[in-house]
DNA sequence: ATCATTGCAAAAGATTTGCAAGGTC
DNA sequence: GACCTTGCAAATCTTTTGCAATGAT
């Protein structure tokens, strides 16, 4: 166990070793731009979307610099690779840790917009049996939980408001 | 039980009544789009995003049209008066029937791209449970089941492509 | 008559794409 | 050197918005 209480998945490949391999697999080369990237994406655990990670990339100009298409072209290739894991919230993708991080699921507080994980064994069993009722054959599943967290609760601080709320 | 499985919630209202109700109490008005948009959402019952409901209704210069900012207004009016439930598939809102009809999970096909329901319990109280260890109130959920259905391991058919397939 | 609503045109936000120039193997 | 990748600009898709004209109460 972990600080946020999450099993981490035991890895014997760095996320660059892993995507080194990915990019040889599929006959791609390997750029400043993707190393750099997949340095900064997994050297911090939350969650983000395109535009957070690109106002935390250096400016146009500076070194370290990575324009947007790369950086959405990019992430793509990620969740291909298998390192990100992809999902939609209010209108835009949110990545996530995949590569050595176990499957999880989200309490979505609407009152922060905090997403907080958790991990159900009986959530997996129910899902195999609902799918094995449908004659479904799963991939994968999302639930996500949506209410107030127990800090949105206390905060009466005014929840961050984005460019487009959506849903 | 109906033929799709699901229970019915009993209604005393029509959801043109209903909606009628919602527009009073807002001070708002009823208008020929906003009742032809009515009929229109309550006559099929299947997920429909915007896009498709503007294929369905008449063109530009025909009795019956509604444009589409009017359409994308109405569409929140309707999650706003709960008539419709709104969820995110694929990049893009798709909308179904909430009044009238009861809670419930998808099984969405990544072959067909067809949405199924089911209705779990247990998975209402599995969720109730996770919400109390987490301290969490909770407003509603969403769980999508991703894979393969009967039907779409069955048929070789190719499926469907819309604009942008996002995840 | 008042004030909400419509449709139009345009904007906005998120993401993708064509292409010439540059970088990697 | 072959060819993948980048950055730029522009396009695309979905959804929203400002505003003048129209419509509901």
């Amino acid at each position: 166990m972990t600080d946020d209480g999450l099993e981490r998945v035991p890895v014997s490949q760095s996320p660059q070793q892993r995507f080194d391999e990915y990019l040889q697999s599929k006959g791609m080369r390997n750029t400043e731009q993707r190393k750099l990237l997949v340095d900064h994406v997994f050297s911090r655990h939350e969650h983000f979307d395109a535009e957070t990670l690109i106002d935390q990339l250096p400016r146009k100009g500076n070194p370290g610099y990575v324009s947007r298409p790369t950086v959405y072209r990019t992430l793509n290739e990620f969740v291909d690779a298998g390192l990100l894991r992809k999902f939609e919230l209010d209108g835009r993708a949110v990545y996530e840790h995949d590569y050595g991080y176990p499957q999880h699921d989200h309490l979505y507080c609407e009152q922060s917009q905090e997403l907080a994980e958790f991990q159900s064994d009986e959530l997996l069993e129910l899902i195999k049996k609902i799918a094995a009722e449908n004659d479904f054959q799963v991939h994968s599943h999302r639930l996500i939980i949506y209410g107030i967290s127990k800090e949105g609760r206390q905060s009466r601080t005014k929840r961050k408001r984005r460019k487009q709320d959506l849903i």
